[in-house]
DNA sequence: AGAAATATAGACAGACCGGTCTATCTAACA
DNA sequence: TGTTAGATAGACCGGTCTGTCTATATTTCT
């Protein structure tokens, strides 16, 4: 089974970078925690921006996936399938190993734009807003591209305060300021 | 006139801890780009956190005086002086020189809540939510603090996204949001 | 059982970091 | 003018970091 160490070096990672930063882990800290030899590391990965990368990789796949398993265990209409994205973050804020968003920390930690890194989470930006456009055209937006741009402003402040603040107040209150700009967003007065 | 080298480190270190990151930018980079040596940091700070913490501290009052400039400079409708905010944001966002939060970097790269710049950024979340609580009370909101913690929903994800995708449509973005939350929030229905 | 691939521990190099120290220079004030 | 305070350049220390190397051990497949 190849491939078995690699996962937990990348599990690890993930752990590790988003609760300490990418420039602050140490590539020990991680290997001691992964129990796993340097060399190991080192044959399965070119350099420690190859495992943020992977690890970038697989976090974006993870994220955008719970996401959609809260909104399949939500109620079948579209608005509350909207709206299960907010609840997803509150349980998330409320996880004691929450410590922020991994793509916000990478941005942060490599700034420089043409940085694979940094790309890399601006394209989980991107990936995670056609997502949300397609909630927000099935719920019937005239202009779904704009709801989905709000509601990721509202998602990515929550995420921001979670982080700075604790607590997991800001996803409920991300979840009310949604209320409004989706009824108002979608012209049918789907009420109750 | 005691502070001038003072001034200059704090005004550099500003500027290399907002564009690289504070773990990432060494005490060399700001002394050399500050012309100033390292004695004379070590005889006006304590240590680097002492400079990152004076920094943040100058960043916070500079960040909320900039949006009181831009809200003096606005109509003198409360609703005007709200969305002022984000006038400000869409400058802000670009500036060449823009690349990101400080605080909200500051608190990535220091996860720890106990830890005294982390606090610091919190400190500085909160002021600026009662900064914008009284303008959503001279606005005539019921629940101005309601409002105001959607409002810095809309600012820290637009912050976020400015940072991590480039760009200013999100302060544009986060206005147009901000013109529904306060219309749905402020009852008396003030038009055009 | 034997061979080949993979994992291990740990030493090591080279770079960089924060912080200290010294010795020299400059500027202000008596 | 002499003194004192503050600034300067730069060597230096101990520590940490990424990445390489070696020599040994373990697994896996035939």
């Amino acid at each position: 089974m190849p491939g078995s160490r690699r996962d937990d070096l990348v599990e690890t990672a993930i752990e590790l970078f988003t609760a300490r930063g990418y420039r602050a882990t140490g590539i020990d800290a991680i290997l001691a925690k992964a129990g796993v030899a340097k060399m190991t590391l080192y044959n399965n990965f070119e350099s420690k921006e190859a495992l943020i990368l992977a690890a970038l990789k697989r976090g974006d796949e993870r994220t955008r996936q719970r996401f959609a398993e809260e909104i399949a265990k939500a109620g079948d209409s579209a608005r509350d399938k909207l709206l299960a994205v907010f609840g997803r973050l509150e349980s998330w804020f409320s996880e004691p190993a929450f410590n922020g968003c991994m793509f916000q920390k990478a941005a942060a930690d490599y700034p420089d734009a043409q940085d694979p890194i940094h790309a890399m989470a601006a394209e989980h930006k991107r990936l995670l807003r056609v997502f949300l456009e397609g909630l927000a055209r099935e719920a019937g937006a005239p202009d779904p591209a704009e709801l989905a741009a709000q509601l990721q402003l509202l998602i990515d402040g929550a995420i921001s305060q979670a982080q700075i603040c604790g607590g997991s107040e800001a996803a409920v209150e991300a979840r009310r300021a949604a209320v409004i700009l989706i009824a108002t967003a979608v012209p049918r007065a789907e009420s109750s």
